[in-house]
DNA sequence: TTTACTGCAAACCCTTTGCACAGTG
DNA sequence: CACTGTGCAAAGGGTTTGCAGTAAA
């Protein structure tokens, strides 16, 4: 209802050519599996499939998501499994949380080094992740500062209508994008 | 579970005396009424109330906050038609939807002269509303420019530990804050 | 009178949790 | 062997929707 029905919770596809730099993280496979392992935490295939699909992802990926894309790395994770797991890698900051102005939440690696923020469309749902030159970061620090508060981090996204949709808006092509 | 038990959707208090500005909005009563008749809408007690109980806010309003807060206003909307109402006021691009990294939405008066972002506390909840200068309009143009995106806007949000909550991390206060 | 608005309650959907069994270290 | 991880299924919590009665214009 909100705009169009074609808001499935996906972006645009895997090979939508749309994503602006794909480059979400430097962290490697074997990064996370120390870091799951220093924390205490035993490595499983369902984990390691996981951790392949948050690799592969191009774009915040919902709990649904994560365990299909799972499937394509060796594994076959309960919903529930999922659920648990990001819990885990989000309490060790190896993943983020965000909110795509969906009901449901969505995830992605977190790479301190390479915050990036989003540009969403609200009709198709296409994510673009913006890589360039995170403006607020500098505003983080002095609003740290100006209120006292810690441990402060960011959500930033941007809503509109790509061009494809742009133009649908009054040409109304079937949805689904593509 | 995230972090505190202390997070109930509600901004430290009316008289927290903590919000940075309050001044959320150059809207007028007579102003919103005005788009809603034009919009072909229909004047109740309940929606003036909504409306009333919006003006007054100092943060970002869950729907139930929004129920309540209209009982001080003259109206007492049952929650499906404080759903609806928003719904309609969203359309109306007289409010928008914020998220506060909580599970439910929370809506706030949409003014295209004054917009502003939120500085959450993930412990306690408290919403600062940072009324400076958007650091990030400038970039919204180019985006849009870029990527051809249209009818472009942004959600920002920082979250962190409010000074109390940093505090407390060690002594461990009862919850609650305040 | 016409058509929108409302309350009530049920339906939905996503999220979260309990429990017993399976698998890692 | 001890303890974590997992699937299954049910419980929760917020969001939406259908419907019939109420009220604005």
């Amino acid at each position: 209802m909100r705009s169009a029905g074609a808001i499935s919770g996906r972006q645009a596809g895997p090979d939508a050519g749309y994503h602006e730099g794909c480059g979400h993280t430097s962290l490697s496979f074997d990064d996370l599996v120390d870091t799951l392992k220093r924390a205490g935490l035993r490595m499983t295939e369902n984990r390691r499939a996981i951790l392949r699909a948050l690799l592969a992802a191009r774009a915040p990926l919902g709990l649904d998501e994560i365990r299909e894309h799972s499937a394509h790395h060796g594994g076959m994770p309960d919903f529930a499994t999922v659920f648990r797991t990001m819990e885990q890698l989000e309490a060790l900051r190896l993943v983020q949380r965000v909110h795509l102005g969906r009901p449901s939440s969505h995830f992605e690696l977190l790479d301190p080094r390479s915050h990036h923020d989003h540009l969403v469309c609200v009709q198709c749902g296409r994510v673009v992740p913006l890589v360039d030159k995170c403006p607020v970061e500098q505003m983080e620090r002095d609003l740290a500062r100006r209120h006292g508060f810690t441990e402060i981090r960011h959500s930033l996204e941007f809503f509109g209508k790509c061009p494809e949709c742009s133009g649908s808006a009054t040409r109304k092509r079937e949805e689904g994008g593509k």
